[in-house]
DNA sequence: AACGTTTGTGCAAACGTTTGCAATATATCT
DNA sequence: AGATATATTGCAAACGTTTGCACAAACGTT
């Protein structure tokens, strides 16, 4: 492949009869050049349509206005949400982005990890593999590069957070339940305590007894993965109980589904025997009938802000930043799973 | 952020007392560097984790080993399954993945073309935004750049294009609803005739011409945009005519999923009355009731293969390339929308 | 008149790697 | 032994950019 060679500033150079570094200066806005140089130069730039040899240039300043992002899993929805809102911002501020996936392998993560530093990509953002343990690597590379954690974070990295407000978010979906009279509400939740997990639980647990009804772990089961089938299973149990619940609280919108397919599998009624909420406001939510009431998370919203604060972490490296904890809103969509009008 | 430095060819060669261009031989298996030094050389680079500086490489080489991908969108979950492929067989074969949105809007498109050339890619896939009408630019750009189409293609781009069998998909779709004896088979497809639209329309004639069934017009409905509210009218509308359809075909899972709810409506039995086909076998298919039968587009092996076909071409520059067109084979997966067993 | 200041520009080194060519040492051949 | 081939290695240039420093000219200040 016979690519064209691009214009470089000693051509520029020759042509006005100015040094190269002159040039050099001119394009970055140097504030000793003379204006009329300036115009100049500009103008021949744009002209012989100048563009920066992108590796010359990132060999010098060790700046290549590219950041990395790494994440489970692309393919699921809402992840894919929130890369869109990664690639907005980023084209916005002029950063381009480099996706790779740990796949929920914590080893792939810290491999990842690497190879970007490696690369010289000037920040990282990401959503951490499940059951991430070993921290420590991470922090060793965190002295290498900016980092900022969306979506799956842990508090025991020391950098910038971007999550929503898990726990308010589960306050108000079990509230909504508990308004419309319901007094037995299931959860179906994860069983490792998943920072998201975790949360969402402690919301769950603070909205019954702000209303005063007992928990009870009968009603209170946990799956390894939380899919479809899981919820559906977990769903037949709370069935087989004596006391049945009269809402399920599923921790997230697959897992809601499942639900819903094993309350029709056995003609019950919902949301008039037993209603149903998720979490993630997932396509599917509207499309399984009847539609899903869930939680939705502006994953365009997380993903854009992430990105914004790695940005900013990047371009003022202030010597003691202080990493903060960012949370973005979530609204409770309510359907028919919940309550009819 | 303070990057602690790497580890240089530099350090290397004074440590070993050998000249720098000797490790640089060595490191990349220069046939004329005894197997001993290679031997020393490669086990102190590995002991001080010697990785070499992308930029400086780039920037003697001209290769960056980055390959660029330009989607429509990011959050469709076919998309991001191809995307997928793109990233698993890219990572497989040492390059990284730059990604980028075109929103379907031409402009956007070439000018991320543009970027990422000017970047530095190796080379690029893509998926053409709809109605892409000015292959002018695009063909300019050709020239600097091996690129590769993959989804949304376009016969009049020469390059290599990886597509699923649109025609004989949409073919067996029809004919599985003949088999089942269905005799009057509508359509809803896409108004303007992109590439995917047209080639499976032209397998749905097909089909009815093979088994003498008469075709249509009545039958044969079109909309801009092919989504769920969109199959949801068009199946009204085919509701409303005096000689009803006894099964609907759509482009689209989205667009059947609209047919399956405007049936649900009307509480028409699927697929006694009227059976229903998809095409994409997107998550949705499944959580829809009945679920749905659908083709199977393997976005995974198209993104795998669009990138082994790329590669291949960046690393092979012959002067005289001959591009293919390469179909992915798909399945029709048959669920309850269009028989039960 | 001599000096400092400011303004605009150029020189040349540096970043880390690859690579054509030269150089040396060793082996092979007459 | 002398000459020629072969196997290893080193030298130095080149890639395009940024940047510390030096320099010159023009001006203002004593």
């Amino acid at each position: 492949m016979t690519k064209k060679r691009n214009v470089t500033l000693k051509e520029i150079a020759l042509k006005l009869d100015l040094s190269i570094s002159t040039i050099s200066r001119a394009l970055n806005n140097h504030p000793d050049i003379s204006p009329e140089t300036v115009e100049r130069v500009n103008k021949l730039a744009t002209e012989l349509n100048y563009a920066p040899n992108i590796f010359a240039k990132g060999f010098r300043t060790h700046r290549t206005h590219i950041i990395g992002v790494i994440v489970p899993n692309v393919s699921h929805l809402y992840t894919s949400t929130m890369l869109k809102g990664v690639l907005d911002q980023a084209e916005h501020l002029g950063y381009r982005v480099i996706i790779s996936e740990s796949k929920n392998n914590e080893n792939k993560q810290v491999e990842m990890l690497q190879t970007m530093i490696q690369f010289g990509v000037d920040g990282v953002i990401m959503s951490l593999a499940k059951k991430t343990q070993s921290i420590d690597t991470i922090l060793q590379l965190l002295e290498h590069i900016p980092l900022v954690l969306f979506d799956k974070v842990s508090p025991k990295i020391p950098c910038t957070q971007v999550v929503i407000n898990e726990e308010a978010a589960a306050f108000n979906a079990v509230e909504h339940l508990i308004e419309t009279g319901k007094k037995r509400i299931a959860i179906i939740k994860e069983t490792e305590n998943s920072f998201n997990s975790k949360k969402r639980f402690e919301g769950y647990q603070r909205a019954l007894k702000t209303y005063n009804l007992p928990i009870d772990e009968k009603v209170i089961l946990s799956t390894e993965d939380i899919s479809i089938t899981n919820g559906r299973r977990l769903t037949n149990i709370l069935l087989s109980l004596k006391n049945k619940p009269d809402a399920i609280f599923a921790i997230t919108d697959n897992a809601a589904i499942g639900a819903i397919k094993a309350l029709h599998k056995f003609k019950i009624k919902i949301p008039e025997e037993i209603a149903v909420v998720g979490f993630s406001n997932s396509i599917n939510s509207t499309i399984v009938s009847p539609a899903l009431t869930t939680v939705d998370q502006p994953g365009n919203k997380i993903g854009k802000t992430a990105v914004k604060y790695l940005i900013n972490e990047i371009e003022n490296s202030k010597p003691e930043v202080l990493f903060k904890t960012i949370t973005v809103n979530t609204n409770l969509i309510v359907r028919d799973s919940s309550f009819k009008a």
